[in-house]
DNA sequence: GATGAATGAGTATTCATTCAT
DNA sequence: TATGAATGAATACTCATTCAT
């Protein structure tokens, strides 16, 4: 819980003085102060962020996150009450981002390879901006944190769920599972995605943007007759 | 449980053992004793498996391992050099034996599909022959333990000089990256095998086989009026 | 609460500001910032008996305390050198007053009837002002930071020299010895006041006195016809 | 709970093998490790007694015990799941023995005088053989660790009861309340014992003993002339 | 004087590993 | 070889105390 963003400079230490905040305009007095607190917090979370994708959770020492965000072991605890409250947060909030990003191109209406390949690009997207935190997501260890029953499987369910209606529409074949397929989607994405991210140079992002969605649609073995017809294509 | 399935008393698979066992016929002298201690080691194996696929390496104490295997914490240590060594052989075994598997149907004059639909059912079958071998090998931990690059790292570089070897032959479109398609595969098979080794209730085998075989040769998405007509298939 | 009686504002009973205070007039300049600090410092000690008593000295924080007095973690340390010192000062203080009330009932003239039932009175009204306080002096803790050798050791001294007198001058059977008696003493006194300080409900203040009193005098088991006969009790 | 005495030097390690020693003789192949097993716990089982008497629970370290019992830190980890683990075993064995010894004169048809004495001279041998037990047994921190209910709250509530009877049965004045006069007891015998017990030069044991009685029995001012006629006492 | 963020030594506890029997 | 007691470095977390604002 307790979320506050990365962004900007000054987090909301606390929902009591944070609604303080907005009140009084007088109360600023004390941002010197604030501010160097939320700086201190900041640095946490990044350098946790950096640290729980180089090694996990459980090989990540709170000293080596105090000493990589520049203060003392204890600090770390002026800040968070333990070392899971530190990932959870960082999950949650890499969570609540990743969702918002994928639910921008979600309009029931759309065609449906618009709607893969935003999905697509928005996965790209946030790989780019935020390079560990897609390591951190897509790990084993948040799945076991609870992360919302992980994040993969909170996707999938979603995925399998569209496609289930789809199915009752008519739409689909009804030979590929609904659920074996969201999870084969779910670990397509993750996967490609963790592994670019490691190394954005692996190829160019428009590449991996078009292949994944191409993977999906279209599979990886188009028969070469029907491949070149993609007029429609996007 | 369901791992380690390489015979009984004697680990053929042990290198050290298997060599010896090969060469000499003469030593049969010590047999009892050897027997006795071949039991212990593969109660060993079997016992990380359970273990390190229950709660992963870190998460797994040496003592778990010898009480789970009804030996003392000491004996752990005449059998491996340390942990690492043990997750190390359980990963390498585990990782030779899928690849061979894998091996089987891959004759390169096959037919995609049936090189596709042969693959999928070679990962299903070892999935369901070692649930927690699975289960390790496709956990971060494998990656991270550097068990020959990660398995899939590896399975993917194989994927990718498939595909670009096929790329030369003109048999298949560019427009698909052929790394990014093999993290792709790899991604799509590692979560859905490993979603369903955990509980294979979940999906009937076959459909697990069928739904990853078209997926990956057709996508998702086959448009309605295309997907009935498998013939052209190439 | 119940603890600290000294008065509105100022402690007269702080050694320091109490001599400033008596000398000099004139500094009455700065009085208001003077108040404030005098009260801050006032709330620290009543918060601090509060809390030594519910959890003893090691079991409270100087943040605790900081916090239950509504100040700052750091100015705990604008009053105090350390946390040792304001359970000294707790203490000595509360001894102090003990000891006074102790006092005034002890003419050595008096009948010892009289003044045993006027310590018995003196130690109950005492922990009826201060229950707090009364746990903290008759802790072990107490005796542990040698506040004074421990407030019961002084006033076992003191009881056994007045014992010792007493023989001396024959009015006492030496078969019982007096610092043995003085221990008992203290310890019954100790551990009557402090359960009842618990909760004053547990019996009525004058019984406490009475059975103080009666089994000082005469034991617990007067014999049944001499009970009744208190004129023989000197 | 698990009590084991300290008496001999082998203690039954846990309630299964203890119960196979009594079955087996042949078992006594592995007696040499027991025994170095039953050394190790039984020497921190004395430490923790002399630093839990000297310091109290909280400020003594598993360190220090460890390293006073001439082991490593996490030998202590062998041996008892927690500190408080071992603190219970200390307290919960001693309170066990000083009950046993407190009971043996307890023969309801007893006169008041030899009871009270009997009483006194357990308390005082008991002092005698434990004398760092005593003070652990009577310091606020045993109450506070909720040794059935702290030993002294436990004798005081026998105590107590019996006064209830005798009351009933017309044999004590009403007049002391029993309540009171339990907590003053268990008071004065918690003292005087723990007194005593950190130097035993401080009185002869005789006079402590007899000094408890006469006090309990006869309060501190009998009029000289009652005194010496003991023929009524009860 | 008050504040509260930062500090770092201290403490309980875990666990991979060693080694005498 | 197997045993299991002992080891001690490592680690999460606490808290008295300092100090810049």
């Amino acid at each position: 819980m307790s979320v506050t963003p990365h962004l900007p400079t000054s987090r909301p230490l606390d929902p009591i003085s944070a609604g303080i905040d907005e009140t009084a305009a007088p109360t600023r007095r004390e941002t010197a102060a604030d501010r160097a607190r939320a700086q201190t917090r900041s640095r946490l979370l990044t350098s946790g962020t950096v640290l729980f994708a180089e090694r996990g959770l459980h090989c990540t020492t709170t000293h080596e996150i105090a000493s990589h965000a520049g203060v003392a072991a204890g600090t770390f605890y002026n800040h968070f009450p333990d070392k899971g409250a530190l990932f959870h947060e960082i999950t949650a909030e890499g969570l609540r981002e990743l969702d918002a990003r994928l639910q921008i191109g979600a309009h029931p209406a759309r065609r449906l390879r618009d709607a893969v390949r935003s999905h697509a690009e928005a996965l790209v997207s946030f790989a780019e901006d935020h390079r560990d935190l897609i390591r951190i997501l897509f790990s084993r260890e948040s799945d076991a944190s609870a992360v919302q029953h992980g994040v993969l499987d909170d996707l999938a369910a979603r995925i399998a769920d569209g496609r289930r209606q789809a199915i009752t529409r008519g739409e689909m074949p009804t030979r590929i599972d609904p659920d074996v397929l969201a999870q084969a989607v779910v670990g397509m994405w993750a996967r490609v995605v963790a592994w670019w991210a490691e190394n954005p140079e692996r190829a160019p992002r428009e590449i991996v943007i078009e292949t994944l969605t191409r993977i999906q649609l279209e599979g990886t073995h188009p028969s070469v007759g029907r491949d070149p017809e993609p007029s429609t294509e996007r």
